[in-house]
Order: structure tokens, then sequence, then C-alpha cells
DNA sequence: GTGTTATCGAACAACTTGTTTGATTATATT
DNA sequence: AATATAATCAAACAAGTTGTTCGATAACAC
């Protein structure tokens, strides 16, 4: 990719974010962001479609980077460490070729969650004034897609009698609401004191 | 209050319920509306000074009127019936003198939420297209505060391992989503029978 | 070094918001 | 039924927003 493309594409990202942790999506103008970015008009509109495509990508850059081995692409303050720190789905190498520090031996789904508050954690400087911001449901709303897909591979484990759609749909927005609790905290809860906490509320008897 | 005030204000919010139903809230301008609530640009203006405004007061006027005895002012589609489907939060007379119909004899917490799912259902034509729609979120909001301060007077109830604040969290955040679910499912499940799910996923051993 | 390609800035039409105007009409009161 | 009050309306307004287009300029890759 060219240079050019990636140093636009990037300073856009942060302007976008940095806007979003003041203000709420709908209230942020393209021109502000264009100004906060210093890019061109043009530029933007170049790179992306209209201001919701610019949340979709931003967001998909986001959540891939934490659920998946990619390494993320342009939102990541700190790029070097990007490589090593992807979410090894299948508990294998992460992307880069280097094993995910915050790796686990179980793939106990209480160790799974934790690792990924990690990586939120990890990310922090880009997402936690999102995630505290008023424009945060729509970062949710992203995020839980990938939490589905999670959660729908340890269904199994649960036996709750409750229909299967409700407890899923339950496990999401629970975790989503854990995630939530705990970035409006500061965080200061361990990753892994938090997932118990959840288990602890989820676990079925 | 004015029949010519009234008027206006009732088919403001009937307007901008069907469009919630189908568009975005940020997607909604006030021109449409206007232009579908057949008012004057300067009467949606002399009612609400903003969108958001508007929002809000919608918010305020349905929960207000599920949560608390107070008759709907607006937004409720038979409003002959509203005087009477008020929800006691005392477990005293509703709103109008009358008994609510929905009324429970025990005030334990499960049926207090079939109560309000109860009375969900009934103003179902009012809420149950903007509760799908993907401007959710703001309501979701809103309804969340009431929640906050039901779940808050129960959490006696409930003793888990768990930080009282990440609890009580975790209550208004799964009942919030038990209630988006069973929108979503068209209300199928029955009010009792939803409680009991939620119930069952959040019983403490 | 050269051709390619991203950026810039300016200008553009179409649309949005919120306000103001004065004329018109419905309402409540007596 | 007459009158004063108050809400409505349409039209016009400035200020701002969106998304597009254009030629000129500069950075890039090979």
């Amino acid at each position: 990719m060219d240079r050019r493309q990636m140093k636009s594409r990037t300073a856009i990202f942060r302007a976008f974010s940095t806007l979003l942790e003041k203000k709420r999506y709908e209230h942020i103008t393209v021109q502000e962001i264009i100004d906060a970015a210093d890019v061109g008009r043009s530029t933007f509109y170049a790179h992306f479609e209209t201001k919701d495509m610019l949340l979709k990508e931003m967001c998909s850059d986001i959540f891939d980077h934490i659920f998946t081995g990619n390494p993320c692409k342009n939102t990541c303050a700190r790029r070097n460490e990007c490589d090593r720190v992807g979410f090894c789905d299948n508990n294998i190498e992460c992307g880069g070729g280097a094993l995910c520090k915050y790796e686990t031996e179980t793939p106990e789904l209480e160790a799974k969650l934790a690792h990924i508050l990690w990586h939120l954690k990890d990310s922090k400087s880009d997402i936690v004034g999102i995630l505290t911001s008023e424009s945060s449901d729509l970062f949710m709303n992203y995020l839980r897609e990938y939490l589905l897909k999670l959660f729908r591979m340890y269904l199994p484990d649960f036996h709750a009698d409750v229909p299967e759609a409700f407890l899923l749909n339950h496990l999401v927005g629970s975790f989503a609401d854990t995630i939530k609790w705990w970035v409006k905290e500061n965080m200061e809860t361990s990753p892994e004191q938090t997932a118990k906490y959840f288990m602890e509320m989820t676990e079925t008897h």
C-alpha cells in the first residue's frame, strides 16, 4: 500500500477516534474529521464512502485484531507490538509467527474471555475512550457480532432450562455488559477476576 | 392543554415513531418528521427544541407509562385504556383510580418483571417497531435508567460473590437484553415464562 | 528519470438546521 | 355570538453539511 494512502488512512482513523471520545457519533461532522486529520476533503472521500463506512471499517480493524490473529492495520497506537498480540482463535500461533503473549494453555471459556479482556486492555488508548463515550452503542453492536460466534462454540457447556436462542442472547449480552462495566471502571479489576465474575453469574446449576 | 397543541404533539410523536421503525435515528431529518406529521416547520420547533429533545420526551412518555402509574399523554394508541394500565410501583392503585389489570398480588421480583413485560406488550404498536429497529439502543439506554432503579431495590435478594456494582450492572443489562430478545421474537413467549427464563439465568446459588 | 497515483484546495449543487416574519385560523371566555 | 388569546402555517433566511468534480501539485514505485 502506498505510504501516502497509509498516512491519510491512519490520520483519519486517529482523528475519528479522538473525536468519538469527546462527541457523540451523530454529532461529528465529516468536516471535523477532515480538519482534525488535516487531510483534503476529496482525500477523505477517496478513502471512505461515508462516515458510516468509516465507523464500520474502524470496528472491523479493532475487533479483528482482538478476536483473531490478524495484526491490526491502522488504529493501533503501537503498531510494532500488534503483530504479536493477536487472539489465537484455534490456540495456534498468533499472527506474525510468534506465540501470542496472552495465549493461555487451557482453552476454557473463562480463560478465553480473560484473554479477550487482556487484549482490550492492551489497546487501551484506542478503545477505552470510545467505549466510555456516548457513542459506545455502535461499537458494542459490532462487538456483539464477534461475541456471538465465540459463545456459539461454547453453548454446549451450558445447561440451563431455557431456549437455546435465549441462552445465547443472554451470554453475549451479559459479557458485552461486563466489558462495558469493566472499561467504565477503568479496567481496575484484573481480566482474570473479571472473567471469573462473569462466569459466577452465568454458571448453570 | 389546547386541543391544537395536543394534536400537533401527537402527530409529531406518531410520525417520529413510524419513521424510527424504518430508519436509523441519525438518518431521520426534522424535515421528514415535519412532512410525515404534516405540521408547519415553526410548529415543530415551537414544541421541541431539537430532535434529541423529541426523543427524550418520547422516551419519558413511554417509560413513565410503563414503570409508574402515570397515564401516558401522547404516544399510546388507545388513550382511553391508558388510565388503567399504569404500573403500580408500590402495589397500590394505578393511575386513574382503578386497579391495574396487570397488578399482581405478590410483589416478588419475578412477578414484577412479568408485569413490566405485560405493559410492554400492551403498548405493542408504539414500541415494538422501535425496539426492533436499528435505533433501539437509544431506547434501551433510557429504559436502563428505569431498570436501574428497580433492580437496586431488589439487590439484597441476590447473593453472588461479586462486587455490588458489577451485580447491579449485570442484572440491568441482562433484563434489558431479555426484553430486546423477547420483542425481537415477536413476544411469543408469555411474559411470565420470559421472566422465569430471566430468573433462571440470574438466580444466585 | 519517468510514468503513475494520491493529495490538495476550491468550487459546486443540494440539502439540513433553527429562526423569524406576518397572516390565518382554532380555541377558550364572557 | 363577539372578542381576546394563542397556535398554526408558509415562506424566506443564514449558516452549515454532504458528496462530487476538477486541474494543479507533489510523492511514490519501478
